[in-house]
RNA sequence: UGGCCUAUGGUGUAAUUGGUAACACAGCUGAUUUUGGUUCAGUCGUUCAAGGUUCGAGUCCUUGUAGGCCAACCA
């Protein structure tokens, strides 16, 4: 194997020139620190694995610390599905922490701060508070509560944390300066007051953390070396730097913030809230929606973590904000599923074929092969009868030669089986082709070695066994919105870009074999695209998510027209 | 009336750090094919603008322009 040097993002460029200046390599430890409010996206996806791959380049650790500061948005399912989300991509942390594990440290740092003079109590209340804090365009002013004593705000600042106060009565900010000209520097909010009962420390905390004081901090106890965020953080970063110089000892590793561009996709929205929206409204049936691009949604679809973390290797990382076209998530899950998904015969938009010279009674059970990418899966028998299922698009009683498909006086090869010739059709009184009907070459049958065997016909089409098809409900799945940019109108809301044809139910027929399938499965229906095996589906009722089709070149040569 | 960040084909990312723009996806053409899939071969197309430094600039400097972020007791 020849390893090809790949060349480096900018963040590797950072790690590789702090290396060279010294740092150790043992020194190096990254975290992910997920906000529990919400189901992890593909987005997050990328974040995961920037930190993660790049713990696995490095061998260094990798935390995964719940960022838990606010009781009023954070649950224990979130915890859950954000940890099952993680392991199932195939990433492992070195440890499962906590910001709200801090919060003594955290308590007592602060009363260091009050002691230094740099953070005090304020009373005002958060409009006033809100005022003062000016504009970008506009320094702020000082609150009339800056400059009370140490004692004061040592006594006020415990009798916020004993629950004496109401909240919104008092806040305890860092004392920086409200004239700079980034507004995170204006005095910024470490603590308020908050009855909320947390997901883990339960009701012993009455005041919590903001993010900022508690992040870099968080960061610093875990002796992280580089910690990595999206773009929107970057002004944070001073605020960060500030808060760790009130704390850092010189011996001990000072974590460094640095930004990449956060992944955007088309046709789809990566906000938690708005996507919290549509499964509220009821829009979907959940975060785990085959349509969400939450990574539980992705899942149920039937991605494999493969071709997710393919996906976001060669999405790259930069600081240029970026929109990803979604035919490349599509690429990879068909790249990974073309190698290891076996092919089975499946009828979506069925029409009965019958073959009039085949003996009424007769079945026999044809040889086919699971996946021809990949000899060691095999071959399985199909049975083949006198009346099959087709798809109706597969028949035309009339084409010109681009049509490769079955036309009247046509013929065409009927995979793993016969060639076949069409003769006539019997219509409805609305002039629907109800039934065609053909006639089969029987020394044609598809490995026999015969000559008739080894004819070329244009077209193969799948099939399926009238007498032993098995019903079965398969969700079409299209994108969740039409639009590209779906977020990305200032006079239209994203509502409004709703597909209403997102999500197609049909009654197809599948080969017998899938009888046996199970839940999570994944199969190329062939000729049509891969689809897996659904959580809805049982013993009884067979369900199958289309995950993405095979590439359609006819569909795009029609399109032409 | 501010601060910060970013500009490379349609999309995304790279360029040995100043040495003559490449990779992937998408598109297009053809070959192969018992999946109009896969595979293979080929093709299209790129440095925001204007100056400057230099033998030489995507890379450095200046000035513009465009886009993004910042005024939650959210993270």
């Amino acid at each position: 194997m020849s390893e090809e040097t790949k060349s480096l993002n900018f963040l590797e460029h950072i790690i590789e020139d702090d290396l060279n200046s010294g740092y150790s390599k043992e020194d190096l430890r990254f975290r992910f620190p997920p906000e529990p409010n919400g189901y992890l996206h593909i987005g997050h996806t990328k974040a995961i694995g920037i930190s993660f791959g790049l713990g696995e380049k490095y061998n260094a650790p990798v935390n995964l610390r719940f960022d838990d500061t606010n009781p009023a948005k954070e649950e224990q399912e979130y915890v859950d599905a954000i940890k099952r989300d993680i392991s199932w991509l195939g990433y492992q942390w070195e440890s499962e922490l906590y910001s709200s594990d801090y919060f003594q440290q955290l308590y007592d740092w602060a009363i260091l701060l009050i002691k230094k003079g740099k953070a005090y109590v304020d009373s005002l209340s958060s409009e006033e508070i809100a005022e003062l804090k000016g504009t970008p365009t506009q320094a702020g002013k000082n609150s009339p509560y800056r400059d009370r004593s140490v004692e004061e705000n040592l006594d006020l600042f415990e009798r916020m944390k004993k629950g004496e106060f109401e909240p919104g009565t008092h806040v305890l900010r860092a004392k920086i300066d409200m004239a700079s000209p980034n507004m995170l520097m204006r005095d910024p909010l470490m603590y308020r007051i908050m009855y909320k009962s947390h997901h883990r420390t339960g009701d012993d905390w009455c005041i919590y953390p903001m993010y900022d004081w508690t992040h870099g901090e968080s960061d610093y106890i875990e002796q992280i070396s580089h910690s990595l965020c999206s773009l929107e953080f970057k002004p944070h970063r001073e605020l960060y730097d500030w808060f760790l110089d009130q704390v850092v000892e010189e011996s001990r590793i000072r974590p460094k913030q640095r930004e990449f561009a956060r992944l955007n996709l088309s046709y789809t929205i990566m906000s938690k809230r708005k996507l919290l929206k549509l499964v509220d409204e009821g829009v979907v049936s959940g975060w785990d929606d085959p349509r969400m691009p939450t990574i539980s949604g992705l899942r149920r679809r039937g991605y494999t973590p493969a071709a997710i973390r393919k996906f976001i290797e060669t999405v790259g990382v930069s600081k240029r904000d970026n929109v990803i076209d979604v035919a490349l998530l599509e690429f990879c899950i068909r790249e990974d599923l073309n190698k290891t998904a076996p092919r089975v015969m499946a009828v979506l938009n069925p029409v009965k074929l019958v073959i009039t010279n085949y003996p009424e009674n007769e079945e026999e059970w044809l040889d086919a092969e699971n996946n021809p990418e990949d000899e060691a899966a095999g071959s399985r028998k199909v049975p083949f009868s006198r009346e099959l299922y087709i798809e109706k698009e597969d028949f035309r009683e009339e084409a010109n030669r681009k049509f490769f498909r079955l036309k009247l006086g046509g013929e065409v090869r009927l995979k793993n089986g016969y060639i076949i010739k069409a003769e006539s059709v019997i219509k409805d009184e609305n002039g629907e082709v109800t039934e065609i009907h053909c006639t089969y070459d029987p020394l044609s049958r598809s490995g026999s070695g015969t000559e008739e065997s080894m004819r070329k016909v244009k077209g193969t089409l799948h099939w399926v066994s009238v007498k032993h098809a098995v019903p079965a409900e398969v969700r079409v799945y299209d994108r969740l919105f039409s639009d590209e940019a779906p977020d990305g109108h200032k006079d239209k809301d994203y509502m409004e870009f709703l597909n209403p044809e997102s999500l197609t139910l049909v009654n197809a027929f599948v080969e017998p074999s899938l009888k046996e399938a199970k839940t999570g499965e994944r199969f190329q229906f062939q000729r049509l695209g891969y689809f897996n095996v659904d959580d809805d589906s049982s013993a009884d009722k067979l369900v199958f998510n289309k995950t993405v089709g095979l590439r359609d070149t006819w569909a795009k040569q029609q399109k032409k027209g």
